[in-house]
DNA sequence: TTGCATCTACGAAACAATTCGTATATACTT
DNA sequence: AAGTATATACGAATTGTTTCGTAGATGCAA
């Protein structure tokens, strides 16, 4: 993977429903989509199109109705939007957001075990 | 401070060298922005000026050469930023996006060791 | 087989972000 | 005072993103 093309905010929407619903039509990711906003058909229809030109998404054209699929891994473009936001908001510093983001929001016991536990990984895997 | 705008690409750039420098004139911006990518100094100029109108910065402009502050805070729009990133991409989980930030980014003994101490900040508040 | 629903394809409008050209004003140098 | 450098103002071109209208193909139901 060299470098992965970054998908506008509409093609993540597109995404989203892939990732967790799996490989569907337009009329699916439409509906899906409409749930919290509104747009036409053809809207859905043009950006998956557009996506597939792109590699985003891969399409399976047997049938008459398209059946697309993610093209690109969830953690890859997260990690992705998490290095851009790295560099451009926080000068390189990983930690900066980290902290940002766990003194401004709410987070369970459970989750920070989980995040200590993390941090006990990588301090064994250091050594 | 109900709903702060939201900077563009090239408006953050442009806070971020009056963040880290101060108060500057056009010219100064543009000669650190340039540092990295080239434009026009009319381009910086045109950036500044809108930027004025929308609020993210205020200039002074006693002299010819007008001289801009930043307007808006960097932890609020960092705060923003991030409130974005997790809401888009990490399904709303401010943990899910920490897991990924620690796990794929170097971070040194010392910054683990700050994390670990907001951490049992974190808990002792939560008391 | 006619008509209706639903699909893809595609051009282009609408909107937003970026970039620059040009006009005009002001200061500085000789 | 004239010429040069540098400032702001601002309209408009360019580029990128989002949205939709319309045409044409295909399946299905009466």
């Amino acid at each position: 993977m060299t470098d992965q093309y970054k998908p506008t905010d509409a093609e993540l929407e597109i995404l989203k429903v892939l990732w967790e619903y799996g490989s569907n039509s337009v009329r699916f990711v439409h509906e899906k989509l409409n749930d919290t906003k509104s747009s036409g058909y053809t809207t859905t229809l043009k950006f998956m199109q557009i996506m597939t030109e792109k590699g985003l998404v891969i399409r399976n054209t047997d049938q008459r109705s398209h059946i697309y699929t993610a093209n690109v891994k969830e953690s890859d473009i997260q990690l992705q939007m998490v290095d851009k936001l790295v560099n451009t908001a926080f000068k390189g510093s990983a930690m900066k957001l980290v902290m940002q983001a766990l003194g401004n929001h709410k987070t369970s016991e459970a989750e920070l075990k989980e995040i200590k536990d993390l941090i006990k990984k990588i301090e064994k895997d250091a050594e």
